[in-house]
DNA sequence: CTGATATAGTTAGCAAGGCTAATTAAATCG
DNA sequence: CGATTTAATTAGCCTTGCTAACTATATCAG
């Protein structure tokens, strides 16, 4: 009883806290006017560039059909672009605009300086303990 | 350009670890059977007891029609049970059943283990880290 | 004590975002 | 070349978020 309870209640509070930061962080993004799984697909493309419709919705962890009408609406938006790959003309090329492109740095700059703030009050020493710790937890958690 | 940079540096990353945490535990979920948002307020239910639907609501940041909706589909799978307050017969009791408590501990279980599985591949050492770390992350982001 | 106001919850109706099944069009393989 | 596979979309469903409007009960002021 002794310790795999151990590994557990750590397991529990480790859970708890990462729901607890994610849900304020995310309260900021509300600033952008632009819905949660729009947000989150346009910062695929804007970090890590132009992608086909199948490996930005792998990539989200949702359906094709999910990802196709979430690209209809950044389109109608003006925030990505649509265009037939040259090689395979079955596929897209999708990519941000230089608009999507502006207003999610400024939601991304946005989120982090909150999560910044929150760490400031911290001592150096804490956020030295954080720092081991995600790099930990990036351990433990690769798949 | 110095400590600043250095902080949100780590906001970003903490910020990272956390969404990956999160989309690796709640895919568990989907051994319940349970829609998400059922799930969530059904384990406010179970481990903060009864409460009217405002607070419901209140606890799980959403307005009290939709959580009155999410209390219908529990009700009608037999997970919940409404009944009228004495004291105020404006206000609904509502509270888990047997049923909804014995899957909700097993989706509970299903989760911290999978957690913990993943903890478990770290040396004590580096869950000490995560432990001193949990409580500044909790610090940093109370109220 | 009664009429006005406030509070608890529900209903109606809309939008976003998840899914599967079926379809279209292009590429590839035998 | 015909059959199969692959990329994406369309259609149609469910869940979950919202606001506005409603019902019922409680409370408060005169």
């Amino acid at each position: 009883m002794a310790k795999l309870n151990k590994i557990e209640d750590l397991a529990d509070r480790l859970h708890s806290a990462a729901i607890h930061l994610l849900r304020q962080v995310r309260a900021e993004d509300a600033a952008t006017g632009i819905a949660p799984a729009r947000l989150s697909a346009l910062s695929v493309l804007v970090f890590g560039g132009a992608t086909s419709l199948n490996d930005l919705a792998r990539a989200e962890q949702v359906r094709p059909p999910t990802m196709s009408r979430i690209v209809d609406a950044l389109e109608s938006e003006g925030l990505v672009r649509r265009t037939v790959n040259a090689q395979d003309r079955r596929a897209v090329v999708i990519e941000a605009t230089e608009k999507g492109a502006a207003i999610l740095w400024q939601g991304r700059k946005r989120r982090v300086k909150f999560l910044a703030k929150r760490l400031s009050r911290l001592s150096e020493a804490e956020r030295k303990q954080i720092e081991s710790a995600v790099q930990a937890i990036q351990k433990a958690m690769a798949k």
